[in-house]
DNA sequence: TATTTTAGATGATGATCATCATATAATTTG
DNA sequence: CAAATTATATGATGATCATCATCTAAAATA
């Protein structure tokens, strides 16, 4: 039954891992210790050999899930650089596959609301990760200032995460997939009005 | 302590009003039936003379929060029906009044993401009072067809409910801010844009 | 090899949960 | 006024929760 340190590092991996995952897909208040150790392939009375409390746990479940989603946009848009924008993020994250894999997917749309209600540690980490996601993909933004970068990216991860809350919140799958498609062409469309020329935007302004 | 036919009905009302507002406030998992009738000033012996089960008050409860949000914009929208389109509802929606009375507030942002994760009553029942709310709206909107009202709504819809999501999870009072602040001035400016007359429109279009 | 360390199992603790059976008391209704 | 009805209270039920103390056996270390 003993295993060695690095098996036990390992182990360990893998309470947070599969935690993220059960925590993003039936909540946070819904999964206990022990179905989470049980899930690991665990019995629940080693957990606290593991972690200082469930909060601490929590705390660790969702920084694991934001560096999950910083590491994928990292990998699949920034180096992948031809052009700036989103519409790969955009058509990916408004994917049916995404919308129908809470588990793996982004932890804003899953638990924001309920790390909202929360405060302590576990809140405090979710902002944190939030900001350096936030910070990362506000240089993919076409716009031409900082802070011009910020609001956009800003408002793009709001609609994103709406869209696929709701997806996911109503039962009827035609109605979701018209959300998805809704918000995929609004975002859409708006980053092709971004990426046009600046005097071709400028000539628009002064038409009107 | 025994009450009449008509007093016993107000008790329900009264407990499945308080109900809706504290489970928009803490979530539906995090208050039992017995704080909930405490809430409302009885104890919790009595529930099920009123309800079914728990899962019936959260139906209910559910249906409470968006019918109120239903009157609210039919009262201070429809009514007041100067000009078309959302700016209105926009600035009310992504106030900080709004994102910080959580309680009072739109039930598809506080509990959107846990109604996902449901199914029988309370998610149906959820689902059908967002498909009449978008209904509501969709008429609204400046979109000429019936489909494009629908599309236009939807990604409003998600875009309003992802930037107050996030604008309370996070815990730095400025981002906080600065969230609300990109969504606002984002679907404000998709608005005027909506607004402008056809033949503008077509002209920008030409030029492109 | 002998000793120490530690991962994980087991089972207890006390809190809280949803549900329900029963009791009480006030209002309808006959 | 008497009987039936019913709203609410009380307390029990068994499940599950987070936490922890204790035990074990294997690995690390000397």
């Amino acid at each position: 039954m003993r295993k060695s340190r690095a098996e036990a590092a390992q182990t360990r991996e893998r309470i947070v891992s599969r935690a993220s995952a059960m925590f993003r897909e039936h909540g946070l208040a819904d999964v206990g210790v022990a179905s989470l150790m049980a899930d690991a392939g665990l019995t629940h009375g080693g957990f606290y050999a593991h972690f200082e409390s469930r909060e601490a746990l929590v705390a660790e479940a969702l920084r694991f899930a934001l560096v999950q989603s910083a590491q994928r946009i990292y990998l699949s848009e920034l180096r992948n650089g031809d052009k700036p924008g989103y519409s790969r993020l955009i058509r990916k994250y408004l994917s049916k596959e995404h919308r129908d894999d809470a588990k793996n997917g982004c932890v804003l749309a899953s638990l924001g609301a309920e790390v909202a209600r929360r405060d302590g540690e576990s809140r405090s980490v979710f902002a944190r990760g939030f900001n350096e996601l936030v910070a990362l993909l506000a240089d993919l933004s076409p716009a031409r200032t900082r802070n011009a970068r910020r609001a956009h990216i800003l408002s793009v991860i709001s609609a994103l995460t709406g869209a696929l809350t709701l997806a996911r919140a109503v039962d009827d799958p035609d109605v979701s997939d018209e959300i998805l498609a809704s918000a995929r062409n609004s975002l859409l469309a708006e980053e092709r009005r971004r990426n046009l020329p600046v005097n071709r935007l400028a000539k628009h302004r002064m038409d009107a």
